[in-house]
DNA sequence: CCTACCGATCGGTAGG
DNA sequence: CCTACCGATCGGTAGG
């Protein structure tokens, strides 16, 4: 009896998790604004209701925290703008991955823009375990882009002289900054910009 | 003879000034690897060897640190990237302006890359008179970029129906998003990427 | 420009 | 998961 009113009020694991979720999307969302570094583990507890113990209670340190929300931080990423494409192929699949990303920027998914494009800025000048998990993370999106693109080119959907890298570095390099313009100055403009550039470029790159 | 002794041991109006420059200089190179928030007082006054309240002599609070820090990043972008542009006038302007951006990247010109990009991605989710003056330091450049096309434009080195704005954006989009790959990857393939890419899309906006 | 100090907050730990 | 605490560092000030 005693041994049963114990166990109903014992945290069990599924609460655990929760609260780690809880506090993995909360930093998610505040690192975009503070930065990753800027993110501070009181300010996290604070904004979860949790104590900060409780916060060490799930990550040894503040590093580990900033890794998990990283990891934290590709999934909601891959959910939102990279399985959404997938659906698709070759060209449909490279437009469908711009489209999903700047609307995942203009819908204001996180409240300081994409994340990656802000760790990538907030990391690249240091060194460590962080800015190489960032740096992981940027290859994986440059590298989605590719195999879509070279799908499309052996699908004869660009031209055959087609610089698959020049055509990605473009590509990513109008998206992101979309992302930076677009929460700098609170401007949607700046998204249509970028819709128009995407569609200059890929038409340029189609085959006749 | 007291009174002279006196005024030749004391600091003078040219020292303080010295003084002064040498704190923001500092600033803004570590601003673009720790963030202008990252950026703390402390460590400004070790890196410089100054006292605390040394640095407190010259700036009000912190803010007004991060201001000036701005103000002479500022300057130092006009006098590595835009003052040797301007000897140019119309298209070859707008190629120089592009192209000393891309060498003030590549040369390291400071330890984490564009001063301005960086301070951008961090300040753009927030509020306050620093993201501001950022944001029009920002308009500033692109209204730079935008002058030069339309010069071109007049001069008919472009296309009578170029896109002034949507081809600047494109400019600007390769030159930052060069910065940032470099910085994150370390890697001056990215830098011959975006010469390729301004190369590319200025060939394509000019008339036959 | 310095030394010496302030309260607040940082990352992190002890003990439960 | 909590309270209560640690030394270090933060932005900033007093007094010289």
């Amino acid at each position: 009896m005693t041994e049963r009113s114990v166990r109903t009020a014992r945290r069990t694991r599924a609460d655990g998790d929760r609260t780690r979720q809880l506090i993995l999307d909360t930093a998610v969302r505040l690192a975009t604004v503070e930065g990753l570094d800027g993110l501070s583990i009181g300010k996290l507890a604070n904004a979860t209701a949790v104590s900060k113990s409780g916060v060490y209670a799930h990550f040894d340190s503040k590093q580990d925290l900033q890794l998990a929300t990283v990891d934290n931080a590709r999934k909601l990423f891959v959910d939102v703008v990279v399985v959404p494409s997938l659906r698709a192929e070759g060209l449909e699949r490279l437009t469908a991955l711009c489209e999903m990303f700047l609307s995942y920027v203009e819908q204001r998914t996180l409240p300081g823009g994409c994340f990656f494009a802000a760790a990538a800025s907030e990391l690249g000048g240091r060194a460590g375990p962080l800015r190489e998990l960032v740096a992981s993370n940027q290859r994986d999106w440059i590298g989605l882009l590719s195999a879509a693109a070279s799908q499309a080119l052996t699908n004869q959907q660009l031209r055959s002289d087609t610089d698959v890298e020049g055509l990605v570095f473009e590509l990513n390099a109008i998206v992101v900054s979309a992302n930076t313009g677009f929460i700098l100055h609170d401007d949607p403009v700046i998204i249509s910009r970028a819709r128009s550039a995407i569609e200059r470029v890929l038409d340029a790159a189609k085959s006749a």
